[in-house]
DNA sequence: CGCTAAATGACTGACAGTCAGTCACTGTAC
DNA sequence: GTACAGTGACTGACTGTCAGTCATTTAGCG
């Protein structure tokens, strides 16, 4: 059976799998012999395509770090947006990611309890890519007037933390777009913003 | 040797145990086995007082939360300070708790790669703790009529996530100071503050 | 046909967690 | 003050599980 399928796609046909494990029973309680019994491949070949198992935790990641970022990035790079109005389609695309039904089902399993090291692998790699967005959204802004910070860089950091924590803050979900409308006003006034958010 | 010591003793011996050993070889390197010879104990005993190994990186992370929260404590609670003089005095106290001789040892082993997991398990206990903090700081200061926010608790988990972000940043530490001066500008800017931070 | 590299799966060493048994101590009875 | 049963903290050898290895087999390619 050797050589029937390039490196690439043999390599998803394992993080699929796993994926698919990891949402069954949770990474702690997946064993390797569990997912390369669902992949149809021999635990030697597993290591052939991963180092480790945490490895194939953080190919998971990547894989729904992608996803996320892809839909960010669409909506981001609509011309003719203003930046403010971009960072409002940022922010609703990073809470709706549950309603594209690609991601939703990968997000669920990411926040389910046990898989607390999907969702720190999938923040570690995720977060950097989002601050560069975000950094290039505020120097849109400065470009236009409407945000005044002296270090972008800095400014994006602080901005995407502030509103990740509100994930965290513990607000029930029917709570949560409440939440992020604060956190929203909070990261606008951050960045300088004096305006209406709702101009659009 | 039984009864000879009173639960509490011999469980803080075990967490003593347990913090040198991650401290030595990294969580996943050490073993239960490891953690009850250096605390003197058979590993039936380590069973009696954690329900898992999990368990006892918990109790580190809280023996560690609660040595920073003391500390916070300590310099918030100082009467006739106004409430942007004591947000300043909580950041000095949380970037500065590599300077408490008690706690820096605990600080680096925590921020070592390969102790993730202890790391993750004290921002999940110290978070709440501070937010509570940064809440009463806050609604002091719209006593005082210096800040505005229209909801204290979300603002909190704003600010409080912005300036942890600051610190995931990956800047070199010796450009830290500057990165949180800036973070810290950008957190009283979110709480409505106009003034000069430097008035103290 | 060799030759090379991918694939295999039985195997191993390590380790988390268990449990039947020990023993130091305490309270009670005489 | 002696005997003796009761208690529960403590023990450590043991077990099942599982990540990771490696000698061997198989398939494609010139």
């Amino acid at each position: 059976m050797a050589r029937t399928l390039d490196r690439e796609a043999r390599r998803a046909e394992i993080v699929s799998a796993a994926t698919a494990a990891f949402a069954e029973r949770g990474i702690a309680h997946t064993a390797v012999s569990d997912i390369v019994k669902a992949a149809g491949v021999a635990q030697g070949t597993f290591y052939l395509y991963f180092t480790s198992k945490d490895d194939v935790v953080v190919a998971v990641a990547e894989r729904i770090g992608d996803i996320m970022i892809d839909g960010i990035e669409r909506v981001v790079a609509v011309p003719d947006r203003s930046a403010v109005n971009k960072f409002l389609a940022l922010l609703d695309q990073l809470s709706d990611s549950t309603s594209d039904p690609d991601s939703s089902e990968l997000v669920e399993i990411m926040h389910r309890e046990g898989n607390r090291a999907l969702h720190d692998r999938l923040a570690e790699q995720l977060t950097p890519r989002l601050v560069s967005i975000i950094e290039r959204i505020i120097d849109q802004g400065l470009a236009e007037g409407v945000f005044a910070v002296p270090d972008t860089g800095a400014a994006a950091w602080f901005v995407l933390g502030g509103l990740q924590s509100a994930e965290l803050s513990g607000v029930p979900i029917t709570e949560m777009p409440a939440a992020l409308a604060a956190a929203t006003a909070l990261a606008l006034r951050a960045l300088g913003y004096t305006g209406d958010p709702h101009e659009r």
